[in-house]
Order: C-alpha cells, then structure tokens, then sequence
DNA sequence: ATTGTCGGTCATATTTTTCTGACTTATTGT
DNA sequence: ACAATAAGTCAGAAAAATATGACCGACAAT
C-alpha cells in the first residue's frame, strides 16, 4: 500500500505538519463545507458540494484530515448502510486560524485601500 | 435522491491567499530563522541558514511574503550596500497562527503516545 | 439476474511547484 | 584593472501535487 498520507516537513517547524494539511488542495473547503452543515456529511454530498473537485483529489485530503485527527469517519451500519464525517475537537481549534489567517487579508486589503 | 441536506458552497476562503504563501516552501522556514535572528537579515543569510534551498525558490518565497506585506525589504545604501529583510507588524501576527498549529500537533502526539 | 448507487482504489496523465546551472548588474577589495 | 561578493534573474529540468477514467466490492432495488 502506498503511504500517501505522509508529507515531508522541509522546515523542521512543529506547526507544518498540520500546515501541510491544511495547504492541500480542498482541504479548507472540506473544511468550510463541514463547518456549516453543522452535521455529518457523506463522501458524495462533499464531491457535488465542491465542484472542480473529483473523488481520488477527495479521498486523499479526507485521508489526510483523519490521520491528522482533524475530522472523523464512521460507518453507520443501519437501514442504508453509509460512512459519516465529521470535523473533530481539534479540527474545530483550527476555526481560529481561519479567523486569524482572514483577519490578516483584511488589514492588508485595508492597506491597499488607503495606499490609493 | 431526497436532498435534504442543504450544504451551502462557501468555496471562496477569505485566508486562502495568506495560506497558500504560508504553504509555499521555505516560507515557514524563512519565517522561523527570521524571528529567532532577531534583527535585520539578508539573502545570503537566509540561503546558509535553510540547507537543501536555493536562490530561485528563496526569491520566490521573498517576493511573495513582501507582497503580501508580511517582510520588508531594505536597501541599505551605507558601507558594504547591502539589503535586508525584516518580519513586518502583519507577519508577527502569524506567530499565532504557527503557535495553535504546534499546539494542535502536540495534542495529536499526546494521543498517539496515549493509544500505545 | 441485472442494474444502480455508494465509497472508494489503481494506473496513468496533466498541471503546478521547485530546483539547477548559467548568466547579470552593481559594488567593493587588491 | 581584475577578481570577488551580493543579490538576484532566466530558461529548462525534475519532482511533487492533482486530475481522469477505468474498475471494484458491498449492498439495494427491479
């Protein structure tokens, strides 16, 4: 089985492997997506909620995502037998990087504006 | 087919453009001898304190963090002409952002250590 | 028994990012 | 005058990330 779910850390910081993560195409908009359905959420619903996404590009950022404890699958085994995720505990802790990372475009967009 | 799921595509991510310089190479590292240096640094520097970089990908890295206002640049018209380069008020922010990163992957390490 | 859906994987192609090595311009040291 | 250093740029090569399309196993419906 290829390892596809290990990035190589190129600045021995202790914050990159998660940086790795979250810089992988689609990953902060499975993030978002799961943020505001505020319920679990199923692989295909993610695949039409994410247009210009495909299912390999899916699965390995959702790989990525569990194996980081960022989000969590579960097989619910009833009446239509199907898989579930969900943003973790510590998924949720990177709302603030979000908040923060957004934060730092509006002071620069501000910038902008007052340097015209 | 019953699509009770409303899932509302907020694709477009406010700090999706300082993420994806965060997530270019060497930035991070740059970022990390940048605030343990302390004091002004120039290009030679950088390229003997990150082992394994070159030129083209450090001034690719720099032009981008300086246009996203999170360096300055200097050119320092005194005895040996020389430029530096400096973390601006903008790029201290993100101290923050690295500081929850490497929180987040200490909370995963401990669970790792706790599984075994 | 056949068809269809879900949640993927696999091999391969394409695209994007990063690296290499040659070259440049300006200044400084001998 | 000549070589050396600093701070790069440029074109092309190599490596890494992402996308495509075929396929698969489990289950459900016709």
């Amino acid at each position: 089985m290829t390892d596809n779910t290990t990035i190589i850390n190129h600045n021995n910081c202790p914050g990159q492997d998660i940086l790795n993560v979250l810089s992988t195409k689609w990953v902060p908009g499975i993030f978002k997506v799961m943020h505001f359905n505020n319920e679990p959420i199923r692989f295909s619903e993610l695949l039409k909620a994410l247009p210009g996404s495909n299912k390999q590009s899916l699965s390995v950022a959702l790989h990525l995502m569990e194996s980081h404890s960022l989000i969590e699958k579960r097989v619910v085994r009833e009446k239509p037998l199907h898989i579930e995720y969900n943003i973790s505990d510590t998924g949720t802790y990177l709302l603030d990087v979000f908040k923060t990372l957004s934060e730092i475009s509006t002071i620069n967009k501000q910038k902008e504006i007052a340097a015209v």
